[in-house]
DNA sequence: CTGAAAGCGCTTACAG
DNA sequence: CTGAAAGCGCTTACAG
């Protein structure tokens, strides 16, 4: 006695097949290529499966036609962490424009067990999008071992691996020649956190922001070891912000300027500036680096350094669509910051503009 | 003459067991049951697997073990609108925090070809948070087809499934009531955007809140029909914001009062306001509904309906693991709403304390 | 401790 | 226009 509602038991090719008296390869076809079968039997079979409530099995599909239709984004920390941080949603904002376009769904995939390297094999997807990675144990070569398409944002990518970057030298110096430049000395950069212990040994955007920070040091014949200069981390995010903030102020002598290289970060530092009645910029100056659009709206508005972050996003999708249709070169993208002089910023107090340089 | 390096051919269990002369359930076993080989033949067939550079193929696992270690989150909208809306990733952290703990990735659905409906079979995950849908066309049938357990967050859920929400109700009729209690007349409501046409057509989490508003207007004496309410429909992003300010304030007698479904969109109209030089609260008070963390940060501070977005994604994470773990009783749960009063509303201009009942 | 074999649910040449 | 069969790369009873 066969039940004519839909089915408590998954239902499966074999069981229309069977019901409407047809081979799995017609059952196949009256879904996938209905042109290959006479009207009659493609509309027959398919009133059986509408009867007994089929639907296709992904997984099975995958297996044989061995592609997901998933792009995986290979995130440095778990998704909550990331998610604090309004970058990745502007990320994955332009990634998902691509996504759209090309009719794929996006797969978060964050560290598993506490590893990136475990969750690299795991995860069912076409080809990934890997973000901010330090790379050094091996995700590159594991990633390789997956034998699927990947391109790099934010990292120090291989040649032969497609890469997206923004000018992060060029853009942490003009932040950091900005603040030289109206008088401050006693500055603190605030870093984004790595598991590298000690800032001289970091790689990719740290080491390349860090490096522009010092080059705009050096233009003033001063450096990152300097006695007014000091060098901390924070995670990327509001609370983050705030406890640099604190750590920094309840400093002997406290800096006049901070940069930071998130916006998220110095948001926070703005609200713990406030909620101490530290006047910004007056007391204390901050720049960001984003220029989330929070960044403009913030109070004061925020000196940020810009980077086309949705850009970014964007293109690597792009390029990881474009290899996953057709082996295709392995490009390296720069793209562009700017610094944005807002209202965070200004010379520190009683400095008397010290500096008699104009440029 | 077999290569000694990374191969450029996927290698699968086969080759490794033909190269270790084993069988290929022995190089299953090395790496998921190393306990039934001998110490010897496991650590072998792992050095085999080193040399060939051997990546397991996750659909090929999932496919027999029946699970894709994958959550998937069915979005209403395509991912690039979604991020528009900041309470998004805060949602999805809540989400993520399950997904971190149960070592689970997670994938967003948008709809396909335009279709939620189309999505719902393509998705390899073990199953669904769906949220913001507007139930109506097949949704959850084609959801049950799946096979796959799902949990509904935002919307009209039949008993039998779990579900997720807020007292919508109860919160957008304390936000009218305190416009109302304000002495504000004309007042116009932002609805979210739907592909309904009219309000009156409005389910699930749209009807509440509007139902919420008609209550606490008849607290009052007055009704949506009334002639200086109107009730508009924006998207939920800064831009939807600026523009729904924009068609409001050009009309004759604009609004001295907005209530709006997202603070996204209250955002947008504090912005837009702003650049018409449109004094908020005094001459436009503005009400939101979410409590972002930007709501506090905004200038002024954002009146709003707070909703506890982070609990609802991690409740429904958790509700659907659970499914995933053993058959579960479908609960309902109704999370609390809460009226917070900042400096985006006031008494209107000239209003002279219209009301004289004390309440 | 180890292996031969079946099976997961599809798709796709291939033959008729 | 239709069907029998092989195959995708694994896992897992089952037998030895």
């Amino acid at each position: 006695m066969r039940s004519r509602r839909v089915s408590h038991q998954k239902v499966t090719i074999s069981q229309i097949a069977k019901e409407a008296g047809v081979s799995k390869t017609a059952v196949s076809f009256a879904f996938n290529d209905p042109s290959q079968l006479s009207p009659a039997t493609a509309s027959h079979i398919r009133a059986i499966a509408e009867r007994l409530g089929y639907s296709p099995d992904p997984i099975a599909r995958s297996m044989t036609t061995r592609q997901t239709n998933a792009l995986g984004v290979l995130l440095p920390q778990d998704i909550a962490t990331t998610m604090d941080n309004p970058f990745f949603p502007q990320f994955l904002r332009g990634i998902g424009v691509v996504c759209g376009a090309a009719g794929k769904t996006l797969m978060l995939v964050p560290p598993l067990w506490g590893s990136v390297l475990k969750a690299i094999p795991h995860a069912t997807v076409d080809g990934f999008v890997v973000v901010g990675l330090e790379v050094d144990r091996g995700e590159v070569q594991q990633l390789r071992r997956r034998h699927v398409p990947f391109v790099m944002v934010d990292s120090d990518a291989p040649d032969d691996v497609p890469a997206i970057n923004v000018d992060d030298h060029c853009g942490a110096r003009a932040a950091m020649l900005h603040i030289l430049g109206q008088g401050h000395r006693r500055i603190a950069i605030v870093c984004l956190e790595s598991w590298r212990q000690r800032y001289e040994e970091y790689t990719g955007t740290l080491a390349a922001r860090l490096a522009g920070y010092r080059a705009g040091l050096e233009a003033y014949g001063r450096s990152l070891d300097d006695g007014d200069v000091q060098v901390i981390a924070a995670s990327a995010s509001r609370a983050g912000g705030v406890e640099a903030f604190t750590r920094l102020w309840n400093d002997q002598s406290p800096p006049t300027a901070i940069i930071t290289m998130s916006d998220i970060t110095a948001l926070g530092i703005l609200d713990a500036a406030a909620a101490r009645s530290v006047r910004v910029p007056e007391q204390l100056a901050v720049v960001g680096f984003d220029d989330l659009p929070e960044a403009a709206h913030a109070t004061p508005p925020l000196t940020t350094v810009r980077q086309p972050i949705e850009a970014k996003g964007k293109l690597a999708a792009e390029l990881l669509v474009q290899a996953l249709e057709q082996e295709s070169e392995p490009v390296h993208h720069v793209l562009r910051t700017e610094l944005i002089i807002r209202g965070s910023t200004c010379a520190p107090l009683r400095s008397g503009r010290a500096n008699n340089e104009s440029a």
